[in-house]
DNA sequence: TGTACATCAGTGAACGCGCGTTCACTGATGTAC
DNA sequence: TGTACATCAGTGAACGCGCGTTCACTGATGTAC
């Protein structure tokens, strides 16, 4: 059951895409490395052809999420903060931000793991700067950290609370204060 | 090996708490039901007895995190996030706020786990709000929503990032930014 | 270009292992007289 | 208050089960001539 080089890669980018959607949605021990790799169309004893752990998975699909939280799309931290705090981004796990959706366990994981995320953040926070409203670099830099934590933090707690209509008032509250910053 | 009354209600309260610390620091999955006793002096048995399963376990031990969070002992917001925003704070998961450890990972969890950290996020935000230095109740829950998503988001990033310099420029801007609000 | 053979990506059965949970048992607690 | 007995919190062996991981095998791919 040989398949081509080019195949190969291709399933490698499947595989990773399932793991990273999967991680998303139920965290990486609720998920197995059959369920990923049923979800990637092979079957488990494909997996170490590929990864050496499922530790090793999990540092790669978190590496590769870079882009996938990102701002660069957006003009504005404003533009970002509106589509980050939507409704639509809480319900979708998935899809969503890794940030909001891994990084508590991620902070228990592998050295390897957080590596991986600290670049994705590293990215993030200097795209966020360059979005940044602000006059100089330093209050640039200052205001994107600032709206990330905010970000973040906020879409958690909308997501963990058991209550819609305060789940929606943490989304829209921190989304005024992000939109129209009190400075202004 | 029957016990008094009293001395079960003071094992279920010790083992609560060492499911809580334990939780806190490594995650619900990675704990197991006999740790968790053993930690507390028991054997893993006994158990059932004190609950119907790992799960409600986790429901309960969340509950009773309300007050270990707690902004209740501080005057202000300022004074909380000063304290919330600390190396110390980052650094010892086990003591610190179950929102920045749990949270994420509670979200995906039965529906008795969410509506427990549900009030107590109710009752975090109350406290918060009270705390506020805007003028009206309304400009007061705004602060508070605001100012509690930054802080979670800023402890939980600064306890992903594996560069240290950048976890605390993550606590010390958003400290920054929350100690002396850009609208003063 | 065509043929023969080596390579190796993917398959699926099998492995230990640790987990959540159950249960017969023990012996101190609590109660009825 | 003292005695006899029922209760039941805690013990530790045992249970299925699903997990991460391994491995002999298969058959298409890629290569040497």
């Amino acid at each position: 059951m040989r398949v081509s080089k080019e195949k190969m890669a291709e399933n490698r980018a499947i595989i990773l895409d399932a793991a990273s959607r999967l991680f998303r949605e139920r965290g990486f021990d609720d998920v197995s490395v059959a369920e990923v790799m049923g979800a990637a169309g092979l079957t488990h004893g494909a997996f170490y052809g590929h990864f050496r752990s499922k530790d090793d998975l999990i540092a790669w699909a978190l590496q590769k999420s870079l882009g996938k939280v990102s701002a660069k799309s957006s003009r504005s931290i404003d533009e970002y903060a509106e589509c980050y705090l939507s409704r639509k981004h809480r319900d979708s796990v998935g899809e969503g931000c890794v940030f909001a959706a891994l990084s508590s366990e991620a902070a228990r994981s592998t050295l390897q793991a957080r590596k991986a995320l600290t670049e994705v953040l590293k990215e993030q926070l200097d795209s966020l700067s360059e979005r940044a409203g602000a006059a100089s670099p330093e209050a640039k830099r200052q205001e994107a950290v600032t709206a990330w934590a905010t970000m973040v933090g906020a879409l958690i707690l909308s997501r963990v609370v058991a209550d819609e209509a305060l789940s929606n008032e943490i989304l829209d509250r921190t989304k005024a204060d992000l939109v129209r910053p009190p400075s202004e």
